[in-house]
DNA sequence: GTCTATAGAAGGATAGAC
DNA sequence: GTCTATCCTTCTATAGAC
């Protein structure tokens, strides 16, 4: 009965893709799971994503957008450096501890695909350098040395690998570590 | 050439397995693969391990006895906690630079079957909590605090998450976090 | 002949792609 | 829906060592 295009289904399959790879890895997912959550025809998801690996690049330029988005807005009312840098950390701590929460997509996916050089494995590799480069920029900006940057990239990839518990710790951690913080950790 | 049962199969179809399990993931690895590599027919590898579970399984105890016998032998020669502690950091340093390497195997499996509740995950589940339990003994008998254990902690995360080039950076920061310990970084 | 190991086909489910 | 390919697993058939 829809003769017309339905403009918001590429949405909805990439919001139900995405929702699934996250969940139980890209491999895991088989695209009938797709087109039967995202309640569409599979003619429509090969129209839209021509291959599985376009879908799961979709996938990851989704789950980049978001993550640009959160720490953009977590970065909206801090003002100095130092400030934009615990700030960062903040956001990346709040979303590890977030309900749901099962690792950093991009870190998923290259280790699902080892040595793959894809679409989706460039995404991902973008994005961590982009992340990267994010954080040598701020703590250089923060009156860092490179040494500083190269631990607290430490810290963010812990924070990213272990458990949603140390959260906390990392945060703290970080802003014991930037010079001239004015310290508020309790204990 | 068989009539004798030959006595070191299972070793050769668990190191085949090992090896493609850990470079191109357990998923990506097909038992017909296996078998090829193996260099043996699939009765003989189905009889050995009934199916692929069991021979994740034995994989991961097979990582799981090499990690325990390198550490063993990294903490050989180190008496006192803040020396077996460094140690044992310096061992996961030298792990992270080998060629290679392509991350836990541990936390890889975790990664690639979330949420799965088999034996592989089991095993990998256990690993990761002793290894967490030696880092918090360590520390302890070092006279540090569980704010230091969770750091340390924090920072083997990172090593096994972050680029192998992080892995001295590792180390000597830790060596500069354990208490009574004679500095030696050169900077 | 008996036993074991290999190679390959078969079964049944599921994958991606049209 | 269908097609092809591959997944894990099982089974059959053949070859070789005792």
């Amino acid at each position: 009965m829809a003769r017309t295009p339905a403009p918001g289904t590429r949405d909805t399959i990439l919001t139900a893709a995405a929702g699934l790879f996250y969940e139980h890895g890209v491999r895991a997912v088989g695209m009938a799971q797709v087109v039967e959550v995202a309640g569409c025809g599979k003619n429509l998801l090969y129209k839209h994503f021509p291959s599985k690996a376009e879908l799961a690049a979709a996938y990851l330029e989704l789950a980049r957008r978001e993550r640009d988005r959160s720490v953009a807005e977590a970065l909206r009312w801090s003002g100095e450096p130092v400030e934009r840098l615990t700030a960062l950390i903040s956001e990346i701590a709040e979303t590890v501890q977030r309900p749901g929460y099962r690792g950093c997509a991009f870190r998923n996916y290259l280790t699902e695909f080892p040595g793959e050089d894809d679409e989706p494995a460039r995404v991902a590799k973008t994005y961590l350098g982009d992340t990267r480069a994010e954080v040598d920029r701020l703590v250089a900006e923060s009156g860092g040395d490179g040494l500083l940057a190269d631990r607290i990239w430490l810290i963010v990839n812990g924070l990213y690998g272990g458990p949603p518990s140390q959260a906390r710790i990392a945060v703290d951690w970080v802003a014991e570590l930037v010079p001239s913080c004015r310290g508020d950790k309790t204990s």
